[in-house]
DNA sequence: GTCTATATCAAGATAGAC
DNA sequence: GTCTATCTTGATATAGAC
């Protein structure tokens, strides 16, 4: 069972909130206690009176992408074509936050520090919006996260036509739901 | 135009050889210099004889998980399924080299080091098991790579029955290619 | 082909004063 | 709430001797 995350502090939430700013701003690998206490004009071990550890840090980053992403699937839910809005509100959000994007797939989801049931919010929508197949939900969830990774990735080859691609695979499991 | 690498040394091959094992082993974090020497029985430095930089140790990898990729996809395009072959393959391979598999897919491919030709070669099996459609190939990519590294990753709830996930999407994507 | 010694850099984190 | 000073770790890489 999840048990919710600890609250923030006002401070702490500004500090996760220039995080996220470093974060897409200058990428994983520019967020370092060091650099975000920079940009907030102290030094790094104040930072350490706000958050335990980095890594409270980074659940808060996710935790927040999460909640935007449960809002935004909940929306394209309801649209007429569920699946082709899912699919258009994923690959638009990557688009936005890149960085956000990749701290919240490329590793293992420490689900305890999660709040309760933010997870299971997320995924239901996509679920709906093949009629209630989990099987290919999860499916279709590999096909917009490996077009927006690959992407995001540099994978693809130069002229390819992304835009087609996407819609081939939307035109797939969308059939594959009917 | 993609440059051939530059040619190995055998000591060379003997290091790439053990970094291999150190990085299926121990996984790319733990893919250093100095744990690399430790595993030869030498020092650091010493390796700096026999490669460039570290850059060249990642090239090496990377490059012989291409050249394994190559030959196992074009085996697979010539079975009776082509697309179940070629996915089964590559679920396979991933299963087998998690770690090379994330060092060849997570970073953008610096192709001016790769073997001329080779990316190419890769690529080719996948889009004749599609019926020759490069935008479908790409989603059939994405699919894969999607279930691949968001298992590697951990990120499916414990009890998902991931082997009817990718037979609904091999489903789905071998209709659309029919 | 390998060694020792070293340069350089940057990371996360803690102690304790103010 | 922030500071300075510091600890600890570990990374890539080079110089020059043997």
């Amino acid at each position: 069972m999840a048990s919710s995350a600890p609250e923030l502090t006002p401070r702490a939430r500004e500090i996760v909130d220039a995080a996220l700013v470093l974060l897409e701003e200058e990428g994983y690998e520019s967020l370092s206690m060091r650099r975000l206490a920079e940009r907030l004009g102290i030094r790094a071990p104040s930072l350490y009176k706000h958050l335990p550890d980095k890594q409270a840090l980074e659940t808060a980053l996710i935790t927040a992408g999460f909640e935007e992403w449960a809002d935004a699937f909940d929306e394209a839910s309801s649209s007429a074509q569920p699946l082709a809005s899912f699919v258009a509100v994923y690959r638009g959000f990557a688009g936005r936050h890149p960085h956000l994007y990749r701290l919240m797939t490329e590793r293992p989801l420490d689900r305890d520090r999660l709040p309760a049931g933010l997870e299971e919010r997320t995924a239901a929508p996509l679920v709906a919006a093949v009629g209630g197949d989990p099987d290919l939900a999860r499916a279709a969830w590999a096909f917009a996260h490996g077009m927006t990774i690959l992407e995001l990735n540099g994978r693809f080859p130069e002229g390819a036509d992304l835009d087609a691609a996407w819609t081939r695979g939307v035109e797939a499991l969308f059939a594959a739901s009917g």
